[in-house]
DNA sequence: GTCTATATATCGATAGAC
DNA sequence: GTCTATCGATATATAGAC
């Protein structure tokens, strides 16, 4: 920990605006096989990262999870933690863009499932992804100060005017918006990044779609009627 | 990770029963002294594995933390792993019986209030403990499998039939009992472990007690309304 | 029981051949 | 661009004085 500043040009402290900020600064323009060995890494540290943590992977298991050499991957990102920042990037150009589902014009019935039914496929699809990102959360976010801060925060303080809106219009109860948004990730995350647990508990290897069905029939249920917006709700959750 | 046989008497995969199984062979009956430096220990480890995980915290990290040498630690525990999985022990030890609030005798409405309100309660006061907890799931409970496969599966099973029957008799609609505590979960811990995004996203430099009273009013909400018990809901969540 | 000093392993990162 | 070999730093764990 005390090398941080030895040789690495991008850290926690310095990430600026964040998105389209490349870690390391741009070679010549890349060939299509350069483009197609960063995403192999990419996509093979995103499960590295996600089993193991920043602190937990090592070089040499990030290596081999995309069969390229270690120095390779150095050639390529510098160092770990620029890879771990660049991991962390695309998955929030992933994310920020799910809750778009809530907009003026939508209903908020209409809206609120689409969001949920969004962030669940972002589980069940990509739950490497969810679990990189709960792992830096929950260690501080210190690799995320500026995007919390800055670009998240501006979204929800976006979405939160729409919801507030819907309120003020009566087409729905008066809930507070943001602790909202906590609880709506709270609750689809924890399908991909406390999938051990639930599995354990249920006494299946690993959670199938059915599961995931059920989650999210049961998260609308408690949302929708929770917000007032439940009156015609069809079937049960089981 | 290759050494991982050489001195270790404890790891994941030789917990037994868990509970009421020290990591380390009792050592003759401990003095007021040792079991207070014990308890120091566990309790500054709690916070180091909590902010840096089990890979990130150093041994020098955690003696720092207590304010002893790190040989002490391992005079005390063997290894990092060893003192990692006592810290664990304490935290389940504490967590089991806050689902006790849910019994035949109680209504649903006021079992799952004082449910949520202890669960909230956990995340307010014992933070750094969901914490570890979060990250061991993580990272796939490979230090925890024994316990939610045996012990947390029957809790769960045991409050399962509880939620069962009050269904049946109607007392509450009908949902999934299991997917209701995975969202229960999620939902109260979300306020120790995700706190740096929340405060990231409210703009204030950490979670207050009003927030946590917000949150908490928020989760009542959608889940007695969400299993049919908010008819006489007094006043709103903001 | 407590502590300093140190052994040994492993990690991140780099040098330099190809 | 790719890879092998290796350096230097840091980590866990222990030896042994007190």
């Amino acid at each position: 920990m005390k090398n941080s500043q030895k040789k690495q040009n991008v850290s926690g402290a310095d990430l600026g605006v964040l998105l389209n900020t490349p870690a390391v600064p741009m070679r010549q323009p890349r060939t299509t096989r350069t483009t197609q060995t960063i995403g192999q890494i990419l996509a093979a540290a995103e499960r590295v990262f996600a089993e193991a943590g920043l602190a937990g992977a090592t070089m040499a298991q990030l290596a081999a999870a995309c069969g390229l050499p270690k120095a390779n991957l150095h050639y390529y990102f510098g160092t770990k933690e620029a890879l771990y920042t660049e991991v962390l990037q695309t998955i929030l150009t992933l994310w920020l863009d799910a809750a778009d589902a809530i907009h003026p014009a939508a209903s908020p019935r209409a809206a609120l499932t689409a969001y949920i039914s969004a962030k669940m496929a972002h589980s069940r699809t990509r739950p490497y992804a969810s679990k990189v990102f709960a792992n830096e959360v929950l260690h501080g976010a210190v690799h995320l100060r500026s995007y919390l801060g800055l670009e998240l925060r501006r979204k929800v303080d976006e979405k939160a005017v729409v919801i507030e809106g819907w309120i003020t219009r009566g087409l729905m109860d008066p809930v507070d918006p943001r602790h909202l948004f906590f609880l709506l990730w709270a609750m689809t995350q924890t399908y991909a990044d406390f999938d051990a647990q639930m599995a354990a508990v249920l006494a299946v290897p690993s959670l199938g779609s059915a599961d995931f069905a059920v989650g999210e029939a049961l998260i609308l249920r408690l949302v929708l009627r929770g917000c007032g917006l439940g009156h015609d709700l069809k079937g049960t959750d089981r």
